[in-house]
DNA sequence: GTGTATTTGTTCGTATGTATC
DNA sequence: CGATACATACGAACAAATACA
C-alpha cells in the first residue's frame, strides 16, 4: 500500500505512478495492466477512483480497454 | 450543450426545461429518464447540480427514482 | 454443458472540501 | 450567512461478457 500526499488528488498521483510504470516498460503490450479492482487494493483507492485514472491514461492514448477483458498499453487495439 | 443564462440558478433553468420534456411526453413512463451523468454531460452541468433537479421533480411528484436503476415519470412506482 | 469467478460498465447514495455569489 | 456549484472520493448494487474449471 502506497502512501499518498495530500496536496494532489489521488486519481492524479497514481495515473502518474502509473504512467511511470508504462513508460518504463513495467507494463509491456499484450499483458492486461492490473484490474480496477487490483489497483484499488494496491494503492488503497475505491474502484471509482481507479476507473478514473484508467480512463484519463485512455485519453492520453497510452492506453486501450477492452470490456470484460482489461486494459493494454498502446494506443488502440491495432496489435492483434 | 446548452446555453444557461446567468440571472437564475443553473438547476432552475435546467428543472425547467426537464419539466418540459416530461409534459410534452418526450420522456415517456417506462423508460429511465438520462442519468445524473448524462444530464450533467448534456447542460454542462456537475454531478452534484444533476442530482438536486433530479430530487426537485421528484419533490414536484412529476418522477419517482428507484436506487442503482434510475429515475423515472410517475409519481411513483404505482405503474408496474 | 454447467456453473463460478473475474472484469468492465453503469447507476444512484453519500460525504467532504473549496470557491463564489 | 446561506445558496449555488464544482471536484473529489467513498460505497453499494446490479448487468453483461468473458474465462476457466
Amino acid at each position: 500500500m502506497i502512501e499518498l500526499r495530500a496536496d494532489q488528488p489521488k486519481w492524479r498521483q497514481v495515473a502518474g505512478i502509473l504512467r511511470q510504470r508504462i513508460e518504463s516498460g513495467e507494463y509491456r503490450p499484450g499483458v492486461p495492466l492490473p484490474s480496477e479492482t487490483a489497483i484499488g487494493q494496491e494503492f488503497g483507492i475505491a474502484r471509482g477512483t481507479a476507473r478514473k485514472i484508467i480512463a484519463a491514461l485512455r485519453e492520453e492514448g497510452l492506453i486501450y480497454t477492452v470490456p470484460q477483458i482489461g486494459s493494454f498499453v498502446g494506443s488502440g487495439p491495432e496489435d492483434a
